[in-house]
DNA sequence: CGCATCCGTGTAATCGATTCCACGCGGTGC
DNA sequence: GCACCGCGTGGAATCGATTACACGGATGCG
């Protein structure tokens, strides 16, 4: 492959003069800049980003690592971040953690060896050793959707607790009064939060949220549908189910379906995170939707502020409840955005 | 952050043996490599990656262009790639085209810069010439699930001919005559083999394939909204609508759906590229599943054999039927792999 | 005892870019 | 006529690693 010096020597100029034509210096006369651009053309040049990145010190390139991929709630938030990063002259690198610490650990790590500008995570756990050393070294860094507390790191996710009372306040109205919630794990701050929420919305209506009615999962698919059957072996079964993700709804799909009961009608279900799925689901699922897009964008926003030397900005911004079939008929109620953030 | 001649300080070598130690070459006492490495702990060293690969000239890093991240199939593909590579110590830097040229390019040059040890394409298009040119540069590339005829790089892709006999079979089986398909772009290898083998089985039955009943597709949601509509709207619309990709046959579903009609009882629908969401869609699709998994770990094993200077291999594996209910009821008929590759 | 060998180590070249500094040249101002 | 300025340019240092080559000391063998 053509280096700078192939080209420097086919237009009889220096490498300093190519340097300067290929980053459009201004003091270059036009003779020598035809001559470096045709030169460029006629070798099919293009400059080495490695080299380049070893001289100037910066990739232009971020880092995204998430919990999931195959979780389309974190597919379209990849999407996104790669969009508003591209528009901004960046590259994106994506990790896949697959909710395992030690394979979060191993993006991190593979990531900050490569030098990269910044970071953007979304802690598949507390956070680990290694993730609080690079915050603190200095990395430019950002939380997206879930976050550690207590590491001083903007926080770009969105708060669902008005969608959440609203959630409750819809099945209230349809006379449930046994609500359950299958949990994602509790070093997740999503995963605590989400229960929190829950309960202090069953709370306003007086209902309580017994352990019995906490499952615990993992937001994998196969751990809502085991919690669901436990759900479902109780003495005293919950008339709703609500999961912390779209994977354990899928998963309560399943089990609900090999007991051969019905949604809505013998078990109600909701979940968080809504997708283009739920609408073709058997029923249609209620949900809880993020802003996706709008998450992504100001996270990068954020992290290229930070890289880039201006004070970066924590971003909440609110979710909103989608009604659709799954909790029961209610036709002319669909609750919105009550509140914003 | 620490340098290699940091460590070279703080252990009182020099460079040269703080390298070796790094990559354990024989040749270091054990008293120096003793000190090495406790330098390397005290500052908390990590070798630079762009700097080794400057001088090595390899990044064991491989660039992942998919077509469209959204569509859970590629999710699932760029998963498995992934893992596959992790296993044999290569990084995956993944591009999303979203089924545009131009973006695709943009992919493969920013990757071709960042000088990665190899290419895994999915080709949007027939080929534009800045991948052609590549490709007889010599960058180690293989095509997976779709290619480009007449360039000489493998392909690891899958037959879906067999599958679509099987659900051609299933489909006269429940007395439908009138079938139609939503293709992808003719300028895809999956766009165009599809309807070709559609149409061949379809041949087998003494069925024809008329114009009015192919419709033009690009594999995004909303154009199989649109073709159904067509359809729909056809003095003798379609018994059957078959999917060339899952996005698109959710597009149909909405189409159907919007129409008040009901699946399978007014219009049967399947699809090719089966996801876990067909299992709870209303009512179960049938589709054409491709092994993923193993498709992405042979575009590996492929790609890094001709990295590392052993000859290549094209690898074809067979897709197989999964009936559900989304065709007509058919309770014990699983047409499955009715042949093998 | 002398010479060849081997082992551990350091010096320095190298990868492909960017960029500081110095140089030559023509024009301007006094 | 001289000093100075600014512009276009090239030489060379530099980023952080790897690695060929040289060197010195210890060991082995004749």
């Amino acid at each position: 492959m053509a280096s700078i010096k192939d080209v420097a020597a086919a237009a009889g100029v220096s490498v300093a003069t190519v340097s300067r034509v290929l980053n459009d210096h201004p003091s270059v006369s036009d003779d020598a800049r035809t001559r470096v651009l045709a030169a460029v053309a006629a070798l099919g040049y293009r400059p080495n980003a490695v080299a380049r990145s070893l001289r100037t010190d910066q990739t232009r390139t971020l880092g995204l690592v998430i919990s999931d991929v195959l979780n389309p709630y974190f597919t379209e938030l990849a999407r996104s971040v790669e969009e508003a990063a591209r528009a901004l002259g960046y590259s994106v690198i994506i990790g896949n953690a697959d909710e395992r610490p030690e394979l979060q650990d191993h993006h991190v790590r593979t990531l900050l060896d490569r030098r990269i500008d910044g970071l953007l995570v979304s802690p598949t756990d507390g956070g680990s050793p290694l993730m609080l050393e690079a915050a603190r070294g200095g990395t430019p860094m950002v939380f997206v959707d879930r976050w550690i507390p207590g590491v001083d790191v903007p926080v770009v996710r969105s708060d669902g607790r008005a969608a959440v009372r609203d959630l409750v306040a819809h099945l209230h109205g349809l006379g449930h009064r046994r609500l359950a919630i299958i949990a994602g794990p509790a070093a997740t701050t999503t995963g605590s939060e989400r229960v929190r929420a829950f309960r202090e919305a069953l709370a306003e209506y007086g209902v309580p949220l017994p352990e019995a009615y906490i499952g615990q999962g993992d937001f994998q698919a196969e751990s809502g549908r085991r919690v669901t059957e436990g759900f479902l072996d109780l003495p005293e079964p919950p008339e709703v189910i609500f999961a912390a993700d779209n994977l354990m709804a899928l998963g309560a799909l399943d089990a609900v379906r090999a007991r051969g009961l019905r949604v809505p009608d013998d078990v109600a279900l909701a979940a968080f995170d809504d997708i283009p799925w739920f609408v073709h689901t058997d029923p249609p699922v209620t949900a809880v939707a993020q802003p996706t897009g709008e998450l992504g964008r100001a996270a990068v926003r954020a992290l290229v502020d930070r890289i880039e030397g201006r004070p970066p900005q924590s971003v909440t911004l609110p979710a909103r409840l989608v009604v659709r079939r799954s909790c029961g008929e209610n036709p002319d109620q669909n609750v919105q955005n009550r509140s914003q953030s």
